[in-house]
DNA sequence: GTGTCTATTGACGCAGTGTCAATAACGGAG
DNA sequence: CTCCGTTATTGACACTGCGTCAATAGACAC
């Protein structure tokens, strides 16, 4: 007799199913990423994530000490792509005068909204859960946003002293309050199972808000 | 003999203090409060906010249905106060122009900023406890926040009615983004125990994000 | 003093967590 | 094909914090 077994699929009664460690760790991070796509990070249980692997809720603990690390390691990669699309316009240079800059933040704009279109039910999760657990909030808030602002606000300083960007701002204050403003509103705009607005208006709004900032009159 | 006993203090072993059901409500209010401007909200637990009233856990639950309703009770009267610091520019004539128009949007500014400097953490708190619970959300997300939005993008829609604000302007997104921009903003200047920064930057900035964006050029 | 009302609490069951010793699937050696 | 060591997997346990309820005991009226 011959038994055909897909993946997933349960075997005859009282028998167990094993996987490679690695294996194992790369399907519960799926299956969160699955569960956080329908539901928010409340409602994730380590049993409810674990129903969606074949695998008991103890196994859970053999690759992830709790729900907090698994989090954690779903924003692994996510953070490196905000840096990487906005990266032009971070390390560029404000000699190119207000016009080129602008459209260079365009760029850097449409890139950051890309990605959380693409990943926003995981960076609203996490965004979460950064008040749930002091370890979340150390990786995202201080290692992610904090670093970014950071970033944005050196490049601030630098159109202020180009003379690109009016002299009395203060570049540290500004790019925080822009780079919460964007986060939030991009959690809000794409971190839903169900509303998803217009793009274009989404867009329009973010550079009006940077740019009239940034590159507008000192008014 | 006679002994004294002060509000708080604990009697001879053995008995029970008892209240008014209002006094003992304000108590455990206030309880919340103090423990609020001590410890993040993840922290507080039923049985940490009674020890500081000198009752019992299960006593929590004759007047409180859990911790959930417990913060959306402290958010009742500050969130009518950020209506009310903002009203003479959310229900303001735009026919007065760019330049008073700014004003009376400056003077708003300066009134959120003071309520967030004293009543910070409580809104942190509630900013927190909305991603706990579904309830706390709708209450603050969509009952406060979007609230403020609306009246924010009805402001916005004159502005640009009036000419005073460019055309194309979308009023419902720069609204929002704004509202974000400025709750986020403003919870983690004021919303922790240790980092209080510089009033006047964070003003400054929050005033040249708005004005920019609204009254600057279309640019 | 006696009785009534109700604020208060000890004790319970529950949900979800994190751990560990025991189990059994796999893979290599013979 | 069989034996055997490694280790992925899990049943069962203890623990924390929650929410409930019947029983207890202050306060006040008479």
């Amino acid at each position: 007799m011959f038994v055909v077994r897909r993946e997933g699929e349960s075997r005859d009664e009282g028998t167990r199913r094993r996987r490679r460690p690695e294996e194992a760790e790369r399907a519960i991070l799926a299956a969160a990423r699955s569960f956080l796509s329908e539901h928010p990070f409340r409602e994730m249980k380590v049993e409810s994530v674990m129903a969606r692997t074949g695998l008991s809720r103890p196994a859970f603990y053999a690759y992830f000490k709790d729900r907090y690390e698994l989090v954690t390691r779903l924003l692994e990669g996510i953070g490196g792509l905000l840096f990487a699309v906005d990266r032009r316009w971070l390390v560029g240079d404000p000699g190119m005068g207000r016009e080129e800059s602008a459209a260079v933040l365009r760029d850097a704009l449409r890139g950051g909204a890309e990605t959380f279109e693409r990943y926003g039910s995981v960076l609203r999760a996490i965004s979460d859960a950064a008040s749930y657990d002091e370890r979340v909030e150390e990786v995202y808030r201080f290692g992610l946003i904090e670093r970014l602002t950071v970033a944005v606000a050196a490049r601030i300083a630098r159109d202020v002293e180009a003379g690109v960007s009016p002299p009395d701002l203060v570049p540290q204050e500004t790019a925080r309050a822009l780079v919460f403003m964007t986060e939030r509103y991009l959690i809000d705009a794409y971190g839903r199972p169900q509303g998803r607005r217009a793009r274009d208006e989404i867009l329009q709004t973010l550079e009006r808000v940077w740019i009239n900032t940034l590159y507008g009159g000192s008014c």
